[in-house]
DNA sequence: CGGCTATATTCCTCGATGATTATAAAGGAG
DNA sequence: CTCCTTTATAATCATCGAGGAATATAGCCG
């Protein structure tokens, strides 16, 4: 049998999960995509309050996701783990083959009541 | 500027994200990796009440992560997407490399202090 | 049918989290 | 210094999710 990661593990990777798992911050990230940002370009881009935006860039801070600098009264934040894109398109993926695979059950299904196949309830 | 993806598939995203992201759920997929079990080998592994761990499979399931099937008494897991190992191992990698970038940094910390180069408070 | 086992579900509590509002802090302009 | 802009941080409230205890459901055996 396979040894079980230590639940500090498993911890850690959860936080990073976690912190991934808002649509909000993943706008963020993704308007990060291209490069550094500063507050009210990123709050232009995702909406919604000032107080707001700003406490999503801290969880995604403390979860070392991002990185930011000053320059004047701006601070730009920036994408500090490439990971994070890895990550989302192996969601992507998941979920399109998941739909992928619907629409042919789908289908398969359909046919099975074309030809009378079926459960015929 | 790259489009935005819509809200629906960002939730989407999140949503599965959110169903990985807790240690006991991680555990559970860890254990199913090697192939189906029934509930309570499942329990046996990783611990915890019979309830905590039905209703963390229900949260996995509902996210379309685990699938299910009765045999007998024994109600059978097994994982229903394979993805979320690849997003797994990409979280550790990440987790991986910030850990060797700290201690990278703290090493030249250290060599700057032992040269006297750095901040010399 | 009644008991027994395996699993699911419901109810509850409690701590975590998200959104909003108001306020604080940092830094530039005058 | 004061005023303004940008960002961060409380304070508050509502909601959510995890865990425990009790109960319900499903399927076997007698």
């Amino acid at each position: 049998m396979r040894a079980l990661p230590s639940d500090e593990v498993l911890e850690k990777i959860a936080d990073v999960l976690k912190a991934l798992a808002d649509p909000t911050r993943l706008r963020i990230l993704h308007v990060l995509q291209d490069g550094e940002l500063c507050v009210s370009d990123i709050l232009g881009h995702v909406g919604g309050s000032q107080a707001n935006v700003s406490k999503h860039l801290s969880v995604l801070k403390r979860a070392g996701l991002v990185g930011c600098h000053r320059e004047g009264l701006n601070v730009f934040y920036h994408i500090s783990d490439d990971g994070v894109f890895a990550i989302c398109r192996n969601v992507c993926d998941s979920l399109q083959i998941r739909l992928d695979r619907e629409r042919e059950t789908l289908a398969e299904a359909r046919s099975r009541m074309d030809t009378g196949t079926g459960s015929p309830d």
